[in-house]
Order: C-alpha cells, then sequence, then structure tokens
DNA sequence: ACATTATCCTGCACGC
DNA sequence: TGCGTGCAGGATAATG
C-alpha cells in the first residue's frame, strides 16, 4: 500500500528517468481511473507534451507538464507507476501509458484499479488537489508546536487524526499506526487528551519513521517492480494481531476505527 | 454539523 | 473441487 514513503521513492526514480521526455502518444486502458474526465480526452491532450518536472504532495504525484498541465496521479492501494524500456511491451494491469520519443514509456499499473489519473490546468490543480491537503509531514512547516497547536482542538481518535490528509498529508493505515505505537498513544484517544510531551514524541515519531521509510523503500526500489510493506519497513504492530510486543510482550491487539483495521499494544499504548 | 457507512476494485484466504 | 463470502483499504459520496 503506497504511502508518503512509496510515492516519494517513485518520484525519485521518475525524476531520474523520466524528466524531459516527450510524450508521443497516451493511452487508457481503464476508462473510470480518470472519472469524471473522458479518457480518450486525457489520452490526446497530454500527447505532444514534454514532461517538465515531477513533485509528490501527500500520497499524490504531480507531473509536470509543458504547456502549463499537470498529470495528476493518485496510486490508490495497489498503483504503480515507472519507465519501462519498451512501451510496447505493457503488463496485463496496465491501466495508462504515455509513449515516450525514444520508445520508452510511462506505465501506470494498478491491479484493483482504485488509483486515479487527471489531467488538470494550474486552477483545477489547486481546487481539486492543493486545497484538500494539509501539510507535508517532512517540511519545516510541521514542527512539534504545530502539531500541538492543531492537536488542542483534535477530537477525533488519533489514528483517525493522522490518516486525515486534509491535516497532515501522507500517512496512511500503517504508518499512522507505528506512529502511534513508537509515542505510545492508544489510537482511540484524542489527541486534545494527549500531554505535550507525547505530542513531541508524536512529531518526532513521524519524522524519523518517514525519514527511515523512505530510505528503504527507495533502496527496495532500486530494481524494476513492485513493493510491499514488509519489504520497504519493519512494521511493529501492523499486521500483528496477536503476536507479542517487542516492547512489552503482550499480544498486539486489532480493532476497526472508520472501518479500517487500527493495530496496537494495550500495553503501551494507553 | 458532525460521525458513520457505502462505494469503487480485484485477488486471495477461508469455510462449507 | 468449487463456489460463495468476506476482507484488504485510500478517498470520496452518501447517509444517518
Amino acid at each position: 500500500m503506497p504511502e508518503l514513503p512509496e510515492v516519494e521513492a517513485v518520484c525519485r526514480r521518475l525524476q531520474d528517468q523520466a524528466l524531459g521526455a516527450r510524450i508521443l502518444q497516451a493511452g487508457i486502458q481503464r476508462h473510470a481511473i480518470t472519472r469524471p474526465q473522458p479518457a480518450s480526452w486525457v489520452a490526446q491532450e497530454a500527447a505532444g507534451r514534454r514532461i517538465a518536472h515531477i513533485e509528490r504532495r501527500g500520497k499524490h504525484i504531480l507531473v509536470g507538464l509543458s504547456g502549463q498541465r499537470t498529470l495528476h496521479i493518485h496510486l490508490g492501494m495497489t498503483g504503480n507507476l515507472y519507465v519501462t524500456a519498451d512501451v510496447r511491451l505493457r503488463p496485463a494491469e496496465t491501466r495508462a501509458w504515455f509513449a515516450f520519443e525514444d520508445g520508452r514509456g510511462l506505465i501506470f499499473e494498478d491491479q484493483r484499479a482504485l488509483g486515479r489519473l487527471h489531467l488538470l490546468d494550474p486552477g483545477e490543480l489547486e481546487r481539486n488537489v492543493l486545497e484538500h491537503l494539509g501539510v507535508e509531514p517532512l517540511s519545516p512547516e510541521f514542527t512539534a508546536a504545530w502539531l500541538a497547536e492543531k492537536a488542542a482542538r483534535a477530537r477525533q481518535p488519533a489514528k483517525l487524526f493522522l490518516m486525515d490528509q486534509r491535516i497532515v498529508a501522507g500517512l496512511g493505515n500503517i504508518y499512522a499506526a507505528e506512529a502511534l505505537f513508537r509515542a505510545r498513544i492508544h489510537p482511540g484517544k484524542p489527541l486534545s487528551r494527549v500531554r505535550r510531551q507525547r505530542l513531541e514524541r508524536l512529531h518526532a515519531a513521524i519524522v524519523s519513521l518517514l525519514e527511515q521509510a523512505i530510505a528503504s523503500a527507495v533502496a527496495a526500489y532500486g530494481a524494476p517492480g513492485r513493493f510491499t510493506e514488509a519489504e520497504s519497513f519493519a512494521c511493529q504492530v501492523y499486521g500483528r494481531q496477536g503476536e507479542p510486543c517487542f516492547r512489552c510482550g503482550r499480544r498486539i491487539q486489532r480493532i476497526l476505527q472508520g472501518g479500517r483495521s487500527t493495530y496496537f499494544c494495550p500495553g503501551c499504548q494507553r
């Protein structure tokens, strides 16, 4: 499941391989991924443009094209975006492809097809994407003081706070759970009831967790192929229901929050 | 106004 | 063996 670190790894690789390439032709294999934009329109509009810059915002990939258009891609649960040596050879789960002049191409692969791809003008990019995203957790803006200020008004469970992309952009189910474990905060506890010292610990945990995860995601993503959370990062609570906590030995529990699984240690997180 | 639930998708694990 | 069911979840829409 691509969260911020995996998306960052994808972007760095694209910056290495796709910058400057000109899109000769594009194809959308699964029309639903561009909704509500017509797939044929997206393909036609992308053709002829050059890849000028590539950025990440939260879990969103922004491929800046010539002529003030941005290819906006969200990988969803199972998506992957990479440059292939021969764009004529495309895997079955290809949802969209962008052929370069030199025969290479950009492939958007997505098994479950929950990912999205749009072609946006600057106004749409701002209104449809950027406006809805909170602070970048690895930017100077994200400080312990900033988190404490937001936390003071946070009434929802801590896990839901961390997963809300409008507050902090980029954390998903795995890293939210792991950060709370490291800060020893119960996922159901509103952050408004968490002491300042714990919040500082949470801030530090988020930053160090993401930095470590980026390093391993970049390393794991060196060769073509996909990554998994297991490859990119060693989880201490996620997916470990019933197994002993590495710190206190109690069994890791799984609960549902907002219809999603949350893993935590009942001994360490109170 | 807020919180919970359904929806989109596919593959896989599971039980009968 | 095979089939149906449920589950995984990021983000948004719809519902209560």
